[in-house]
RNA sequence: ACAU
DNA sequence: CTATGT
């Protein structure tokens, strides 16, 4: 494998930030930095493209996927949760309200619905939450609920809980569960438009 | 603090 | 303002 010529530097963090022409200049822009990060490329413009990467404002995600997202009223204890398809806009699925449950337990059983009903299509593609929390429990696959734990959650969804877990445990997916960066992108294509 |  | 979570 023939290999190819640094023709420029990018340094993200360092003495001096940028994109520089030489390995000298981003030694110089480098060493002595605690926790330094650079990396060379073939290109100027690769490198420009892969700085400005970081700074640019980033641009939602487009083509398909399904997006999921729940609604809970801290009141009422209302539930439910949605699929949207990001192309299309239209409603994927739609479950609820469901009495006594949490934001959390919806934006999760949100997920694996989605999941299942993806795979149920034989559809590959990305889902999109904007739930941390739900993401982590989907990687443990087990809805760490504080409220659950506490008896304040209805048996019913305890009992559609259990049957996501399970349905995680048994069913492997091909689709990646992406974060939605709300900050960034606006409110998720799926969202109640509540608050 | 961050994400809902 | 209240509530759910990492
Ligand atoms: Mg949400
Ligand atoms: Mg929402």
């Amino acid at each position: 494998m023939a290999k190819k010529k640094n023709a420029a530097y990018v340094v993200w963090k360092g003495h001096k930030t940028g994109v520089f022409d030489t390995w000298a200049q981003c030694q110089q822009a480098t060493s002595g930095y605690a926790g330094a990060q650079f990396k060379g490329f073939t290109s100027k413009a690769e490198a420009l493209a892969a700085f400005n990467g970081e700074l640019s404002t980033p641009k939602a995600p487009t083509g398909h996927a399904l997006t999921v997202d729940a609604a809970w009223n801290s009141v009422g204890k209302d539930m439910e949760y949605q699929g949207v398809w990001l192309d299309t806009g239209e409603t994927a699925f739609r479950v609820g309200p469901i009495a006594d449950g949490t934001n959390n337990i919806g934006e999760f059983l949100a997920i694996v619905h989605g999941l299942a009903l993806l795979k149920q299509l034989g559809d590959d593609c990305p889902i999109y939450t904007d739930s941390a929390t739900a993401m982590a429990w989907l990687r443990k696959k087990k809805a760490n609920s504080q409220n659950v734990k506490e008896g304040r959650v209805d048996a019913k969804l305890i009992e559609l809980l259990a049957r996501a877990e399970l349905w995680l445990q048994e069913n492997p997916y091909p689709n990646k569960v992406l974060k939605w960066h709300t900050k960034d992108w606006g409110e998720i294509p799926a969202d109640f438009g509540r608050k």
